[in-house]
DNA sequence: GAGTGTGAACTTATTCACAGCT
DNA sequence: AGCTGTGAATAAGTTCACACTC
């Protein structure tokens, strides 16, 4: 998250914490899915529970937005999902363009959730001329060359981009030159972008390895803890020796080739 | 997160902050890029800046793992890499199994970043008859039935879900009881698990979302914050009057049928 | 009685700033 | 002189617990 603006805004400004944010994306589906069951009110007990989270929590976020429970009930659904359809900005249409469409890209393209809730898929880019016009979730592709024009003419303000790693800087930039001042990121790479642009990533690898981190701790505490299984190792290639350190345990295996 | 255990195990353990944790993958990706180039050395500064976050937090991380670098000088590329990649339990290789190939499955299993780093498909699984036997990235799909055996033969402990919302809970438990301890969901729906099971979501539709609210934001402090721009409704159906709320601003719009 | 709304306590995370090593 | 490692200060987020309203 690459927020600019570290001063708050001159006019007093309710801020609502970056982790209520969030979270109301979940409360929203939570309350959609009640809403189309027709239940009238929910409780913060309930909706927590649906949402995934404890109901103190659930509270306080809704605090931030205002009042809109009545004690001893609880909340009205249709009441609340719009009201946190209106905080999120979901009660205007955000046309979005994606930039790369491989296999990741077409399958983002063609996933219904995208275009629910207020978002609109503008166009479907990609630098490869032999991709350019083939229908993709019923759009045709259209060239990179052409990717200025389709922002300023659809007013686009928020961009995807699914290219490979080598090109999603470049494709970035010219998407925030373009106008684009949200940019979500599914290329494994670190994106530079000014102030005022927000980028958020997803990213397959890194979630993988945050599981392998705590998995490998559940292995360890089921022998007692500080486990005494060597890690296996699987890639010793090129590492220095550098000895003297003192981490906590483990230092490099012996077997390495310097 | 679903991480049950309140209590830290017994054993005096170094307890690395989840945050912490979260960025490990971030560096390590840093770092094989420079490995790759064969760059010896890194201050906290460069390396840093090619992580995207700020150098006094990268060397608080790197504190909670030890002492890894030289005063003076920086830190060692290579020994840091394997330090990190230990530590996120990387120098093992994880089998992992993928259930549901339909688009978004299909374009994960291909996904090279993937099978990188430690982490190796086990099997391919869906619950269509039809694509049983397809080959994907290379592998049969495997048809669901051989869920529990193919989760035993290959010791699977990390699961990823890619169904559509409506089977992920069913898979989950399936995925449970055959013994896998952390899951990575791609589905749009919270799943709930028994303590001592991770599960980490992927959700593209929140994440865009949370974007929305920042743009929404954008464009109310360019006219001066406090904006007076009524935001357009762009789906007022079925939401109750209900009076005397008092939420910070704005109420329903007044069309709005009971 | 039931359940919200919220100060206050607590926990976790980030940033500062500088002592200490090379 | 340069750069790490880390206590101390600050900020952000969570949980508690209960007054208050319906």
């Amino acid at each position: 998250m690459a927020t600019g603006r570290t001063h708050r805004p001159a006019t007093r400004s309710r801020g609502i914490p970056e982790a209520t944010v969030a979270r109301l994306p979940l409360y929203l589906r939570a309350l959609t899915a009640l809403s189309e069951r027709s239940v009238p009110t929910v409780s913060s007990e309930e909706l927590a529970a649906a949402a995934g989270v404890n109901s103190a929590k659930l509270r306080k976020d809704f605090s931030y937005l205002g009042s809109y429970g009545t004690r001893g009930v609880g909340y009205d659904v249709e009441y609340l999902v719009y009201q946190i359809s209106r905080e999120l900005g979901l009660t205007q249409d955000w046309p979005i363009v994606m930039v790369g469409i491989g296999n990741l890209g077409a399958a983002l393209a063609n996933y219904g959730g995208f275009a629910s809730r207020g978002f609109r898929v503008a166009a479907l880019i990609d630098a490869d001329p032999s991709m350019v016009g083939k229908p993709v979730a019923g759009m045709p592709v259209q060239f990179i060359d052409d990717l200025e024009r389709i922002v300023a003419e659809n007013g686009v303000s928020i961009g995807v981009i699914a290219t490979p790693a080598g090109a999603a800087q470049q494709v970035c930039d010219r998407l925030v030159a373009a106008g684009v001042t949200s940019i979500l990121n599914f290329a494994p790479t670190v994106l530079s972008v000014p102030d005022g642009v927000d980028v958020r990533k997803v990213d397959l690898s890194i979630e993988l390895q945050i599981l392998a981190f705590h998995e490998q701790r559940k292995a360890g505490e089921e022998t007692g803890g500080e486990a005494i299984l060597p890690p296996v190792v699987r890639d010793a290639a090129a590492v220095t020796p550098a000895e003297g350190r003192k981490g906590p345990d483990g230092d490099m295996p012996a077997v390495m080739p310097a």
